[in-house]
DNA sequence: ACCTATTTATAAGA
DNA sequence: TTCTTATAAATAGGT
């Protein structure tokens, strides 16, 4: 032990409120979003839930943490058919194209986390993401039918009048892994050039 | 001071693994769920991004933290007028309507923090996270026409072919906040009859 | 639900 | 941005 100089003078507690220094905004960002994008990966694994978190920098550069250990399980595992449902609607069908792009992408890009920017996939991870949204579309939608939300009459703007007879078809494609960079559209949020963070 | 018996042998840490016990397992549900939603929440007070996060519970329950302080201002802030866009999709118009309910719910449940759950909301929330899922599938949309994505060759399953020319319009209506409880949908996940947690 | 010993996250600073 | 470190916050195991 050369010295025992002291170098910070440690963390501060803070009032969860709008950090009006830009600069000191961008570093809490970067931070906090690897920190909940990792508890989300954590709640995913540990408890075997499904995960999908979505985030907008302030600048609008989209970043996101979508599991499913049920997907990527199924297609790493070499079993490609499709189920066969009894109807297989357009949009269903498309999800499953996705799926199979993503698990795809997973197996070029292996890094600390694998929600790390990916600095070549820009317009392929946003396809997924359409893909992944339009999973948890369905999720819920399967859920609404579940619920008999048609028959109550808070609802007749309710555009999901899938029928649950398709819920099982799709039990196991719901969602998928990926992350956002980017960066390179940040619409001027004002930060040094080194343009890896992408707020 | 009556006592220093010791009452916790304290935190141990754990790998990042399935918890193979599944009443360890549904208490870690818990627990991580409500600080991933804090996470999340903290990351868009203290950086002004927008967070949208999505549990399902592996009994299929689904939860949510969905933010948007553009759009919670906006419509606390009275004005209800719908911004008039040139061309209003149905879908946008959707939204807005989903928007409002929301706001309303707000303001009949103040807890601890606004994402507990709600016990009688059950229909309208899973309404609200159609929509919020419509949104955020809005602003993916609305991405894709930034980085042109139809003129991909990548890209002839993409349903999302949305014109830019909507996208200032809908620039302040893009998430809302909400939290999804759904309990009592338990479908076997076989834990003591407490409920309140709706695993 | 509450407790608390520990681990983990992170605010400041370099 | 990446590292360091002091401190705040989260949480695993128990009651």
């Amino acid at each position: 032990m050369a010295s025992t100089r002291k170098t910070s003078t440690g963390k501060k507690k803070i009032e969860i409120k709008r950090i009006m220094n830009e600069n000191a905004r961008q570093i809490a960002f970067s931070k906090r979003k690897a920190g909940v994008f990792k508890k989300a990966h954590e709640l995913g694994t540990l408890c075997g839930a499904q995960v999908a978190v979505i985030v907008n920098s302030p600048a609008g550069i989209p970043y996101s943490y979508i599991n499913s250990e049920t997907v990527i399980d199924h297609y790493l595992s070499g079993d490609n058919r499709t189920p066969t449902p009894p109807v297989m609607p357009h949009r269903e069908a498309r999800i499953l194209e996705l799926n199979k792009e993503y698990s795809e992408a997973l197996e070029r890009n292996k890094s600390k986390y694998w929600w790390d920017p990916i600095d070549d996939l820009g317009v392929k991870e946003l396809e997924i993401l359409c893909g992944a949204i339009e999973a948890l579309k369905l999720k819920v939608a399967e859920r609404a039918g579940e619920l008999q939300l048609s028959s109550t009459s808070f609802l007749p703007r309710n555009n999901f009048g899938m029928s649950t007879s398709s819920s099982t078809a799709i039990q196991n494609y719901q969602t998928l892994n990926f992350s956002l960079p980017y960066h390179g559209y940040g619409s001027g949020f004002g930060l040094n050039g080194t343009g890896s963070n992408g707020l």
